[in-house]
RNA sequence: GGAGGGGUACUCAAGCGGUCAACGAGGGCAGACUGUAAAUCUGCUGGCUAUGCCUUCGCAGGUUCGAAUCCUGCCCCCUCCA
């Protein structure tokens, strides 16, 4: 077996496709830094734990010597992009690409290693582009070969619309593959159809079409969708741990696997002795909280993630009240403040009517007194600590209301 | 350009002159059971200065005591034909 054989198993450990394998061991065995390109559309700059699978990998790459490029869509998120969800997305203006695109490098070195990534944006060469450049590119496709891309074929046969110019986002992002000379270009399962586009490209401007390697989308915490911040099933990596901790916690037992494999790096030999171990009984719960701890140790640096399981445990399991609260002084008249409105100001409840519904709903309690009385007052100078369900909590605090000064 | 179908709350989807803040399902929130898990069961799910009032059924007008429901114009989507 050559060396590269060995290689590519491990670079493609948990991928969910490779396109083709044996032209990868044959790139990787030229013996030069592959460029490795992954494009990011400018729209999510937060990154949650979705993303990171990929950059997993990505940092697997350059952990072999190879160049990784992470390419910011700017050009294409001018477009608007058709999305998972079907639904045409606003195009962005140049402010908000320029500040999200900011964001993301700060959160991505947090994965990557910052020498041996290059940051491009794809402005750089469609900025340049003329409107016959771009009619030439268009020419190169066919409307029954983008139909054939599933979201669009959905869409098509369900009666949702399609844009004209959302048929040119994949011959942007395969254009992107030949402006870099990708030798690689990796992606989600779901962007299999552009990734091929830049093969085709490639092979029309005679480059050797880039190798393709898919990884899985990681579902979000509904164990359905796939994780995304508009769906609000996502886990941001900058999230304060003990959220982070407890919305692992709140994942099924079966996503739990899922998680394993495509976040731990605990090697697969360790994952099935977990596996074997829960299947002899040892609870789940024990085992979900070592992912957890891998998970925020990796993102909020080592120990955090014990501090966090033991925050859980103590809250949750034990029912104390967690150790730092958020405090929030609120004015009043000199007559009080309702609970309704209080809630509502703090952030607990989302409207009165909100409020009004939860304490009907008898999950309201003030210092340990659950309240009924929708018409509950608190008097000016009231300090104590007011709970929303299990998990919203909030020292309130009411003060006099600012005289006219 | 012609013919037809359609736009209802977070999503899907009923309603087709008053009993509609609008059936039902999904999602979400809360409760029970738990391991803040899943599954299951229950309640809630437009807003407000709250037993009443206000605003919502693509947009703008109109008819009517009364419109999501009828009429007119406009916008948007789909299908077939050109």
């Amino acid at each position: 077996m050559k060396k590269s054989e060995s290689i590519v198993a491990e670079l493609t450990r948990g991928a969910a496709e490779v396109i083709q394998t044996e032209q990868l061991i044959e790139r990787l065995d030229l013996d030069r830094p592959l460029r490795v390109k992954v494009g990011f559309d400018p729209t999510a700059p937060d990154l949650h734990l979705g993303h990171t699978v990929i950059l997993n990998a990505m940092r697997r790459f350059q952990a072999a010597g190879h160049q990784v490029i992470f390419l910011i869509g700017d050009f294409t998120g001018k477009i608007g992009d058709p999305t998972g969800k079907n639904v045409t997305r606003k195009p962005l203006t140049d402010e908000q690409i320029a500040s999200n695109a900011e964001t993301y490098a700060e959160q991505v070195f947090k994965v990557l290693d910052r020498d041996q990534t290059e940051i491009r944006f794809n402005s750089e060469w469609f900025g340049q582009m003329n409107s016959a450049d771009m009619i030439k590119l268009a020419a190169r496709h066919t409307v029954a070969r983008m139909l054939e891309r599933d979201d669009f074929e959905q869409r098509y046969q369900s009666g949702q619309p399609i844009a004209i110019h959302e048929f040119l986002y994949p011959l942007v992002q395969g254009y992107d593959s030949v402006a870099l000379e990708a030798d690689i270009e990796m992606g989600g399962t779901d962007q299999k159809f552009n990734l091929l586009v830049g093969r085709q490209l490639q092979s029309q401007q005679d480059q050797p079409p880039q190798i393709i390697i898919t990884w899985p989308l990681l579902e979000g915490t509904d164990g359905v969708q796939k994780m995304s911040k508009s769906l609000d099933n996502y886990i941001g990596i900058d999230e304060p741990p003990d959220d982070m901790f407890g919305k692992l916690m709140s994942i099924s037992d079966e996503l739990m696997w899922r998680y394993f494999e495509l976040l731990s790096f605990r090697p697969t030999s360790e994952l099935e002795q977990l596996k074997q171990a829960v299947t002899e009984g040892r609870n789940p719960r024990d085992v979900k909280f070592e992912l957890g701890v891998e998970l925020i140790d990796r993102f909020h640096g080592e120990g955090v993630g014990i501090k966090s399981r033991d925050a859980f445990i103590a809250r949750f399991s034990q029912g104390q009240l967690p150790e730092d609260i958020p405090e929030c002084s609120l004015p009043a008249p000199a007559a009080g403040l309702g609970v309704a409105a209080a809630m509502t100001q703090a952030g607990l409840s989302s409207s009165n009517s909100e409020a009004f519904r939860l304490i009907k709903q008898n999950c309201v309690w003030i210092d340990d007194v659950k309240i009924t009385d929708r018409s509950h007052t608190l008097p000016v100078g009231f300090n104590g600590i007011i709970k929303v369900g299990k998990r919203r909590i909030a020292r309130l605090i009411i003060q006099a209301e600012d005289r006219a000064s």
